[in-house]
DNA sequence: CTTGAGTGCGTACATTTGTACGCGAAGCGT
DNA sequence: ACGCTTCGCGTACAAATGTACGCACTCAAG
C-alpha cells in the first residue's frame, strides 16, 4: 500500500541531507498552521510526506526538531530582511518602505510572521530557542540602525516588532497609510517641528 | 488518600463561583510556567488543588478554559494598566514613567508578561482568543493616546508591545536608561531639535 | 556471489491526554 | 420526613503521542 511510496521514497540513497531539510521545512509549515503545540512527529511526517519513523530518525527528540526548524526559520527571515534592505535604494523613503514591509508581512508573508512570533514566545519557555529569537532581534536592530542611528534603530526595531504583531491580529487590518504615518512619526518626530524634505 | 481532601473540598457547597475562578487562576499560572501547550486538565487541576473532574465540570472543553483564563488575564492586565495611569501625576515625565513600567513588567511582573504574550500568539491560531488580545491592544492605544495624541498613542502602544517582548527575551536585560531613552526619542523626536523641558 | 556494516524506516508499546458517564451529596418543594 | 432535581466530582475509556526496537534494503569489500 504505502510500501510503494515508501520504497520509492526510500530509494533516496543512504545519505540524503535533503530528507532532513524537508522534514524541518515541514515542521515550520506545521507551526504556521497549528502553532507550536501542533508540532508532533506524526503531523510533521504527514506534512513532509515522509513516514513517521523518518522524523524520529533524523531528529531524536521533538525538541531537537523544534529547535532546528525554528532556528532555520529565523535565519531565513533574517536573510530575507537583509536582502530587502540591500535592495532598497539609498535615497528611498524609509518610512514608506517600512510600511510596505509590514504590509507584506501581514499579507503575503503572513505564515512567516506567525512562525516568527511563535518562535519568539516559545523561546520564553524553552531556553534552547533563545539563541534563534535573539538572532532575530539583533538582526532587526542592526538592520534598522544601519539606515539611521543606533537609537533610532532600536526604536524602529521595537516598533516594528510590536506593530507587526498588533497588525497581524487586528481585525480590521490597518492600512498602509496608518502604518506609514507611524513610522514617519517615529523617524522624524512630532509633526509640528520641521518639514524635512 | 485524596478522598479526604476531595471530600473536604467538595464541601464547598453547590454553587461556588470561587471554584471556577480558582481554576481559571490556576490555568493562568500554568500558562505562565509551561506555556499554552502545558495547559492540560490535569495540570490545571493540580495547580488549583482541585480534582480532575472539577476542571472538566466547570469548563466543558479545554478551549473554554483557555479562553476564560486568558480573557481574564488580559482584563486584569488592562485594569492594572489603567490604574497605573490614573495614579500617575499629570505632569510626570511620561518617558521615564513608561520605562519604569517596562522594567516592572520584565522583573516583578514577568509572569504576567509571559502570559500576555502567550495569549497574544495563541490568538494567532485560535480565533476565540482574538477578542481578548484585541482588548489589550485597544487598551494600550487608548491609554497611551490619552496622555499625548492619537498618533503618538499608537506609536507608543506598538513600541511598548515590541519593546517589552524584546526586553523580556534579551539575555543581558536592557537597562532602565536605555528604555527611557527610547521612549524619550519616540515621544519628543530626534534629539537634535529642541530641548523641551 | 557472499558477507558485513550501516542507513533508513515500519511498528509496537507505555504514557499522557481529552472527555463522557455515573454516583453520591446538597437543596427544596410537599 | 421524603422524593426529585441539580450540582460536583471520581473514574473509566478511547484516542493521540513520544520513543525504542528490529527489520529491510543498499553498498562495498573480499
Amino acid at each position: 500500500m504505502s510500501n510503494n511510496d515508501a520504497a520509492a521514497t526510500r530509494r533516496r540513497g543512504p545519505n540524503d541531507p535533503e530528507r532532513r531539510a524537508r522534514i524541518a521545512k515541514a515542521a515550520i509549515e506545521v507551526v504556521a498552521q497549528r502553532g507550536i503545540d501542533g508540532v508532533t512527529h506524526r503531523a510533521v511526517a504527514a506534512a513532509a510526506g515522509v513516514p513517521l519513523g523518518s522524523t524520529t530518525y533524523h531528529f531524536a527528540t521533538l525538541d531537537d526538531l523544534l529547535e532546528v526548524a525554528l532556528s532555520e526559520a529565523a535565519a531565513k527571515n533574517v536573510r530575507a530582511l537583509k536582502e530587502w534592505e540591500s535592495a532598497l535604494p539609498p535615497d528611498a523613503d524609509f518610512a514608506a518602505a517600512l510600511a510596505d514591509l509590514v504590509m507584506g508581512y501581514i499579507n503575503e508573508q503572513y505564515r512567516d510572521t506567525v512562525v516568527e512570533y511563535d518562535l519568539y514566545v516559545a523561546a520564553l519557555h524553552r531556553p534552547r530557542l533563545r539563541k534563534a529569537s535573539a538572532a532575530w532581534d539583533d538582526a532587526l536592530i542592526a538592520f534598522f540602525g544601519s539606515r539611521t542611528d543606533p537609537l533610532t534603530g532600536r526604536l524602529l526595531a521595537g516598533l516594528f516588532c510590536g506593530l507587526l504583531m498588533q497588525a497581524a491580529l487586528a481585525d480590521p487590518r490597518p492600512t498602509l497609510e496608518e502604518i506609514e504615518a507611524l513610522f514617519r512619526r517615529a523617524i522624524h518626530g512630532p509633526a509640528s517641528r520641521n518639514s524635512r524634505d
